[in-house]
DNA sequence: TTGTATGCGTTATCAA
DNA sequence: TTGATAACGCATACAA
């Protein structure tokens, strides 16, 4: 008999468990428990069907697994156009460690576009309504994102990446420790010499920038920096140019930082334009450190503070998934305990941009 | 009675056709009807059915569809992780359009993950054979790609975005006209008095960087330049150190070149830093264009020759749509053909870094 | 240890 | 114009 004798693919119907069961001379109820309590069958007959398993190549018909458990097996994810002016995010690497984090458990992402926030909710609740996606992941969520309430109203299972301002306690989420990672920052500038460190951010009122803000102030002043940086605080949107501009406006002072650090990559970018046409050698006669490590900074040898977002990917979609098993079968009570490790430690990533000594006092 | 009375959201179960029909008093083939075929159905039934319809908040379960038509509505695609080195690249955009084209069909991207071109077809021969995913899109199909042939092999429908250099009739595709590309970037800079246009590529044998040199190569000698630019020919690997070493090398020669026309954007970037270390000012010294109009690009304000990978993502989708409904249900022969738009036209983007005139000659 | 019966939600066929 | 029946592929409860 031939050996692995592959059935016509061109036009191959997929096998069923009747199909399995006819060929292996038993019905598809053996077929069926041989492949979900095989214990139940006679060593004999389960290799025997096992063997018409692998012939006739097999698989369960997904579609009709999730029509009899009632449950899909998607989770849903709204993908958007880039932000214009935004350098790289992170995002495809967010997207990556889900659909990762996902495959252990079976589970695939379902992508979706809306328009905005609206849209995106609605979409999750008729989605979910329709049994095409069993949960769904919010990416960025912000300080006054509607999108938890909205969710939360129509009774959608989902998980954010990032929190709102108020009310987090109402639902899942997981975020990076933002503040620690400009502190890490600070710490690193500061043992290398640098005193007058400046930040170069997004105006307040954006949950991530205020906290990024925070944690410069806050080591700041740990240190005993305030009076020397006090005053190298500029704020701004979140671009290339903008970023430039306001380092300009830090390089013009009378005591000009000698270290910066940037709220993002790209506002980073911003700086190593501004410094080089200032004349300054960055790395040298200034100090540069980014934020969110995209693969900018690392082509720019610019040192920046790494989100964990592969562990920020496992944690939300472990979340998630305890979240809709839960719904479709109750677990006993004390079982694996939800990871309560919810906000995640960045790290910082030291490139030439900020290896160097501080230059000597100015 | 309450107008739009909402359904208790906590303890929701999704309202069947049959909850419906008992809300309607008809039998659930009359709410089918009312869906499929109004036009069976009495004017004065269809409404009250419609009524109820909308007062549950019925939403017909896809799962149950896609069992019964024995067709999934999800197209597999492979995520991967962010290749290192590379700049941002152009994938964001791709996932994005193909999603908004997958959505007017009502068709929705599946993300899965595999650790390389092998196991990307194995997985997804095995999700097209439980129903998972109904065809599959391959990005970045290159020279010696073996992933067509693999899936051509198992008999899973897919399109490819990119090409192999061989058998390029044997399997669907959609691809970007590199050559013109390029050419568009040399024409540019003739138009801008260059005559010593210089080239930062990929070494030969990748398909999509060996097309992108023929382009620039031809235009040159179209334009006569042979003889100038025969030298300003060089060729490495696809990162920033690469591009910058690369145009140490170009800049050194004794005519070197006014302007350098790039594969990649990220090689671009390392050109830009090449000349400002050279002390050459990018756009009056020197005209720099690369290649996909990544954001780095638009944030640098280099020039850059974009793909038109929206309509990419709509001719992917939209030929994928057709193979993959033609297995389902043989359509009238004679039916909207198939777009044979296959080869897509590139943008020249003109930015700062090569809106100049060129420099007198040196 | 194995098999029979039933139902998940939908739609196509056909009969009333 | 409407409704009863069957079937998609699977898994569970239960009977043999």
């Amino acid at each position: 008999m031939a050996e692995q004798e592959r059935p016509d693919v061109a036009t191959a119907v997929q096998p069923t468990l009747v199909d399995v069961a006819v060929a292996a001379g038993v019905s598809r109820q053996t077929v069926s428990n041989v492949l979900h309590a095989p214990g139940r069958v006679r060593a004999e007959t389960r290799e025997r069907v096992e063997h018409f398993i692998a012939k006739l190549g097999y698989q369960p018909n997904r579609v009709a697994q999730d029509l009899r458990a009632n449950a899909s097996r998607m989770i849903g994810y709204r993908i958007r156009p880039l932000a214009p002016g935004a350098l790289a995010s992170i995002h495809d690497r967010f997207l990556h460690a889900l659909a990762e984090a996902g495959r252990a458990a079976d589970h695939h992402l379902l992508l979706f576009t809306a328009d905005d926030g609206r849209a995106e909710a609605e979409a999750a609740a008729r989605l979910r309504r329709s049994g095409g996606a069993a949960g769904f992941v919010l990416y960025d969520v912000t300080a006054d994102d509607a999108r938890p309430d909205a969710l939360l109203g129509l009774g959608v299972p989902f998980v954010a990446f990032g929190r709102t301002a108020q009310g987090t306690d109402r639902y899942a989420w997981v975020d990076v420790d933002n503040p620690a990672g400009t502190a890490a920052a600070v710490d690193h500038l500061v043992h290398r010499g640098h005193r007058r460190i400046g930040y170069v951010g997004w105006p307040a009122g954006d949950t991530v920038g205020d906290r990024r803000a925070q944690g410069w102030q806050a080591a700041i002043e740990r240190h005993g920096l305030t009076a020397e940086c006090r005053s190298l605080d500029v704020r701004g949107e979140d671009s290339v140019t903008a970023g430039t501009q306001m380092a300009y406006a830090l390089l013009a002072r009378p005591e000009p930082p000698t270290a910066v650090v940037t709220a993002t990559d790209t506002l980073a970018v911003g700086v190593l334009r501004a410094a080089q046409q200032w004349g300054l050698e960055v790395g040298r006669d200034i100090a540069v450190v980014g934020f969110d490590d995209t693969p900018t900074a690392a082509a720019l040898d610019l040192s920046s503070v790494r989100q964990p977002i592969e562990l920020v990917g496992r944690h939300v979609m472990s979340t998630l998934l305890d979240a809709t098993s839960a719904v479709a079968r109750p677990r006993p009570s004390a079982s694996t305990a939800p990871s309560t490790e919810r906000l995640l430690a960045p790290r910082l990533i030291i490139r030439s941009s900020s290896a160097s000594p501080a230059p000597a006092h100015r």
